[in-house]
DNA sequence: CTCCTGAGTTGAAACGTTTTAAACGACTCG
DNA sequence: CGAGTCGTTTAAAACGTTTCAACTCAGGAG
């Protein structure tokens, strides 16, 4: 059953008795070629089964009809997210999109970015583990388009798109100040994540506005941004002495507010009575969860759209400047912090 | 700063002052050319900032280093689980993993396998939509190996990964029998899906060699898959009269059960106390709801690695046979079913 | 009848690699 | 000193496309 090797566009020449080239017209111009002779050509290649070489194609052509995502944890609901959203932007443009997952790590992102770079995809989007990384640089001064998604630099060396994560900060915990609420706990970590930090001084900020007192805001450091992390902040939070003890907690993401809630909920506290929760991203499960996480909301899917339409005008464009994108983020408020 | 267009071996063999089969040669054979001038044209490719290019790589040796995986729903921790599992085994053969999504849509399939084709890559892994597709044995016959994840054929056409989901039903409900529950609920749909098939097959079978009345195993068919399906399936099943009502649900994948328990909790019923509740696929977030789901794991990283491992078994040896391999589920206890 | 036009088609030259057989020294062995 | 030998390097031929200039051939226009 399996063909001998490959059929090429000379054998469907040969078969159809045109030269090489009209088979190239079928394909690529049709509307250059007879109706005669297409039907003829078409026939040929069903027959035969060809299927054109892409390698080949893009040796020749010079462009790729690909671009790619490298993504910072496929597992993460909030990254397939934006994945869906640069699809559905390249499918418009009739562009295939490469999913590849750094998990984390950046060796592996660097070694994505590297055979990306050799299959010369039209551009590359990518959450890098470290925004800072020289090899990206390096990529993108030989030429290739690369947009950073959901992180930012300083310096103004590439597109980007990210959302307000201070302002963000800023909504949640205002939302938290207008329920009333006078003990507030920040949960998330490590520091080191721009996002986490970015987050916390809106809150920050919000808080100093508001005229309350900076220790009445409780900043509870966690190592990762996962369930397990906010379970155990419920435990260091419980922990607290009574009247010390914050009625509300603002969690960096919505990971750790789900393992904060479960903790609440394990341990016979209501929430949001004994305790207010808000989470970050508004994945799918904030939503679903036993009590519905009031969260914020990022435009996952924008923001993978437009990282996509980036990186494709800045392939296109000969004068293009880089620009930085910033959405706004938006609160959705549900019963985990419903008015008491 | 875009460098002209991109650096070829040629340039490097020139700057090198060698012959360009050289430079070939110190890409692919390092051992056949001397340390001095291995160096010599090494650092030319540093300083002009060469890449290879691997279309005409391929091209020219015929040979891909990526094999594609095309997900059901990348938005689906099942799945993107898989193909983590996918990813560590190409990664130890080196290979680089492109991952596309169908999004459930069969138009999308076919065209990224299309594309797939056109790349020739070493092999093609998918979770179809529909098992069947014609365009899937079209590639196969022309000769991509082709691996069908979590999905079964009844022909044998195809090497295929997946999980005894008959078996997996039967653990179900074998654990709800052994707590006692005398009246269950099968929550799932439609069953035009081959694995809520398969899966309510195996919990009526445990039904019927418990000698249980079949009546008492209360079907509530949904239209998918996803959480808002499993809280309206709460709600049919909280009007139903006290004493006909199950005192437990079997639901054909966790975001079901997710939205189930959300719906009991909200309406003050206890888990499990007033309703036990049995998932499927063992996702992250079962373990971190707000009473941990007891469900039924899938080895899903096994999954992923094995149909790796097979599909490039089937690119490398020439007298293959299709395989279909079948792993055993298994049920992780937690406290939605807690002993009563 | 010639010349032009334009639609359709062709042939050859690229694209950047890998591969193979042949060439080249420099050395050793009779 | 000529003949083999071995380790390196080279030149040229692929791989399957696309593109582009050139060609053919009807059908009009002059």
């Amino acid at each position: 059953m399996a063909s001998s090797r490959s059929v090429s566009v000379k054998d469907v020449a040969a078969a159809a008795g045109v030269s090489l080239g009209t088979v190239s017209n079928v394909l690529n111009r049709p509307d250059r070629v007879s109706a005669s002779t297409r039907q003829r050509v078409q026939a040929a290649m069903a027959e035969l089964g060809f299927v054109r070489n892409e390698s080949a194609r893009q040796l020749r052509a010079g462009t790729s009809r690909t671009l790619a995502y490298v993504m910072l944890d496929a597992g993460n609901p909030f990254f397939t997210d934006v994945a869906l959203g640069v699809e559905s932007a390249a499918e418009e443009q009739g562009l295939t999109v490469m999913l590849c997952n750094s998990a984390n790590r950046e060796a592996r992102e660097r070694a994505h970015v590297e055979l990306l770079e050799q299959q010369r995809v039209q551009g590359v989007l990518v959450t890098p583990v470290d925004p800072h990384a020289t090899f990206l640089d390096h990529l993108a001064a030989r030429g290739t388009p690369v947009v950073i998604v959901d992180r930012t630099r300083d310096d103004e060396a590439f597109c980007s798109v990210a959302v307000d994560d201070v302002l963000g900060g800023r909504l949640a915990v205002e939302h938290l100040l207008d329920l009333g609420h006078e003990r507030v706990a920040f949960v998330g970590g490590p520091v080191s994540i721009g996002q986490v930090r970015d987050r916390l001084r809106g809150a920050r900020e919000a808080w100093a506005d508001a005229g309350r007192p900076e220790e009445d805001l409780v900043v509870l450091e966690t190592d990762q941004l996962v369930v397990p992390e906010g379970r155990e902040a419920g435990a260091r939070l419980a922990g607290l002495a009574a009247r010390r003890r914050p009625t509300a907690a603002f969690c960096a993401n919505d990971l750790l507010a789900l393992g904060l809630l479960q903790h609440a909920i394990s341990t016979g506290r209501s929430v949001p009575e004994d305790l207010a929760i808000v989470g970050y991203d508004d994945i799918e499960f904030a939503a679903a969860a036993a009590v519905p996480l009031t969260s914020v909301r990022q435009p996952r899917h924008l923001l993978g759209r437009t990282a996509a339409e980036l990186v494709l005008s800045e392939a296109s464009d000969a004068d293009h400047r880089h620009q930085q994108v910033l959405f706004t983020p938006e609160l959705v408020a549900r019963p985990s912090t419903a008015g008491r």
